[in-house]
This record gives structure tokens, sequence and C-alpha cells, in this order.
DNA sequence: TTCGTTATCGTGGTGATCCCTGAACGAAAG
DNA sequence: CTTTCGTTCAGGGATCACCACGATAACGAA
């Protein structure tokens, strides 16, 4: 009776189980996967209409996914799936080109109509998801990130963001505190932030650095 | 048949439904619960022989339905299932007495067993956590915490690691910079830090505060 | 070759941060 | 009652962070 084959992807399998218990009335699930490799093998082996994707992954993210699956010349629907709501998570998913992005705190019984929806062509998000999606123009814009920044600009940051001193970060990088100043300055031109505590949290964000911890 | 009476405490309910089915051969589910203040209610009601537990959950977290359970004198273990395996979270979880602690990433199949052991005394960590269990006493003795800071203190704290600066904060706790210089010294040195920076960082990470960004 | 970028280093300056010393008051503990 | 602790405040000095403005050199692209 042709229901609709989907594939899921996910590292933790208990998620993956649940996710399978609430799907198997309206959809058959040809396959499952733990990891970016995984993943992209099974899509591309078994075609699936639909994909429920996890953000991230170990090994990478599901972005990287999805463009494995398109470098395959592989054609389907993804959705996203995440416990996260970060603003941008979701920015990468959705120019990664997904079709739907879902929080996972607010689903249960309404998972299976909204990966119809997905396959159907609308894109169903998650209130939490909705409420920036709007704006989400100005986050992409108003993003001047650390891509931006030269490699030794970078490599300042890192430094500076776990609380080295201006003196301190020179000395390690051997060269004048100068050099570090006028890096600092450019910086703070680049990323649009004023003083070394702005750029911290911001690095601490972007996860450029992965606060010491654990 | 008697099988052991275990209640489901996750802020997804995805994940419950997972959990549920690779338990439900081996054990009884006899209540879900995805907040607090539902946990502790099941479980007082319940009375199950064991509790599987998510550390972060809204409204709370996982030390906080242990500690109301216990406060309404009734007695089970409880087993910890976190995506997390970072540190703290793991000391306070411990801390608040929990039986085991497993991560969800690594386990599927052998979750029911893990489970068993729990309740039959013994205590199972996922290979993630065993790793620095064993140097647990060192992380809690060597975390000058937040905790031992006075309250006048911690409100500097709170300040400063949002990025205040010292005039700034003593204006908004109506006292006089000197005072806050002498608070920051304090901090310094019941924290181990030596600058703002450090401690802002030190805040950031122990989730004191949250980046005001997003 | 000229231009833009990156990386390097300077002078000079202002305000913020940090350290040391010292002190006063009240509350809690001994 | 004495001691300790938390909170409040101050002066003075050393260092740090940040800004404005400028300079040299290397490298690659236009």
């Amino acid at each position: 009776m042709s229901k609709p084959r989907i594939v899921l992807v996910d590292d933790h399998e208990i998620l993956r189980a649940g996710a399978a218990k609430y799907l198997a009335e309206r959809f058959d699930v040809v396959a499952e996967a733990g990891d970016v490799a995984e993943a992209v093998a099974a899509i591309v082996s078994t075609e699936p209409d639909g994909v429920l994707l996890d953000v991230h992954l170990p090994s990478g993210s599901g972005a990287d996914v999805v463009s494995g699956v398109r470098a395959a010349n592989v054609d389907c629907r993804f959705v996203c799936l995440s416990v996260s709501a970060d603003k941008r998570d979701v920015v990468k998913m959705l120019q990664a080109g997904v079709d739907g992005y879902l929080v996972k705190s607010t689903l249960g019984d309404r998972l299976p109509d909204l990966v119809a929806e997905a396959l159907d062509g609308s894109m169903p998000v998650s209130p939490q998801i909705a409420g920036f999606l709007l704006d989400i123009d100005d986050a992409v814009a108003q993003e001047p990130s650390i891509e931006q920044l030269s490699p030794r600009e970078r490599e300042v940051v890192e430094y500076i963001a776990r609380g080295y001193s201006y003196r301190k970060t020179a000395e390690t990088m051997f060269v004048s505190v100068k050099t570090v100043e006028t890096h600092m300055s450019h910086i703070f031109d680049k990323l649009g932030v004023a003083s070394r505590h702005e750029l911290a949290i911001r690095a601490f964000e972007s996860g450029l650095v992965d606060g010491g911890a654990s």
C-alpha cells in the first residue's frame, strides 16, 4: 500500500526507536543511521522519500549529510529534528536546504503529521523556530562571523577568548604587544564588537573555542 | 509476574517512547513525566523501583527531582540518562545521589541491562563518564567554585561576567567603584583567577551566566 | 605596476583594571 | 568579650586595554 519510505538519522539509538514507533503507522522506515557516513550510504542506497535528520552528529553535522546526498544526485526531502533551537544551527540547516525544522521537545503525537507535511512540500517548523524565521535575513546578514578573519587574527581570538592578556598572547605568538593590539582592532571592526569581553562571548557561542572544562 | 516498576522522566516524548520500547520486555513502565513537578508527583504516587531520569528538564534539573522525591520519603533508585557528558552535570547528579549515569549516545540494546544493574545495587556508567570518575574527588576538591563566594560577591560576578565595567557595576549596585574592586580582589583569590576576563569565562562555562545573545 | 590584503611594529594618550595598604561598622561565632 | 567575616570605602601606583594615526614589508591579484 505504498507508505512513504523514510530514513532516520540520529546518533541516539533510543531516539530513533522512539521516532520509529511514532512513524511506523504512516511511514515505512527503510533504514536508520547514526553518523554522517552511514547516513549518506543508507540514503543513497535506499533512495527514500524523506529523511528525518539530527543536526548534531558524531563526525559532522546534518548539513554534511544533505550535501553528501545531493552530491550523489539523489533527491529526497529532509526534515531536521534537533534538541537545539539555536539560531545558528537553524540557519545552517536551512541554508543546506532542508525542508523542515522541528525541535524535539515540542512534539510527540504530531510528528507523523509534520513529517507528512514536509513530504507534501510545505515547510513545518516548531513554534520556537517560527519566531525568528521571520527576520532570518537579518540574522544571516548581520552575522559578520569568524570566517572573515584572517588566520592570524583567528589565532589571536583563540588566546584572547581563553582569557590571555594582550601581553601573554603576544609572548605566546612571538610578536609584540602592539601587533596583537592591531589584530584586535581589526577583529573588533570585522566582528562588530567593542571589547575583548564581547569577543570572548561570540567566540564561545560560535563554538570557535569550546570552554576548556569537561 | 512482578517485573520491576519504573518511571521515565525526560522532556522529549520521542525519547521516552524509544526508551519505553527498549525497556518494555523486562520492566513495567508505570509512568512518564516531562518536567520536574510531573516527575515528582508521578514517582511519589507510583512508588516505583527505579527512575530513568534526564539531567536537563524544563523548569529545573534532574537533581531537583531526586531531592523532591527524597523529601517525600519515597525510596527508589535513580539512573541518569543524559546527552551531556559534562563533568559538572555528572558531579551534580552524583552528589544528588543517583545510582547510575548513562550517556544517551552510547547505548541502545544495552539499556535494559544497565538499568537492571542499577536496580541491583551496582553503579553502571557510560565509558565517557568512567574515565574521569576516577579523579572526581580531585575535580570536586579543586573546583574553587561559585559556592564559596559571599552573596554580595556573587552579585558582582553576575554583572562583571555580563561585561559591565567596574564603574557600571558600582552604579548598578549603589556602591563605590572601590568596593567593587575589593570584591573583585576577593573573588580572584577565592576562584583562583587573575583577571575579570578569566572570571567571565569561568562564569560562562559554569552556566552562571548564559551569554545574552541569540 | 599598482592596489588590496595581511602581518608586523611604532608613538602617544585616556580610562579601566588590578594590587597594596589601611580602615570602619555590624553580625555571627567562639 | 574577643575574634572572625562580610561589606563598605579610600589613596596611590602600576599595569592593561583600547583608540587614533602612521609606517614598513611581503604577497598575490588586477
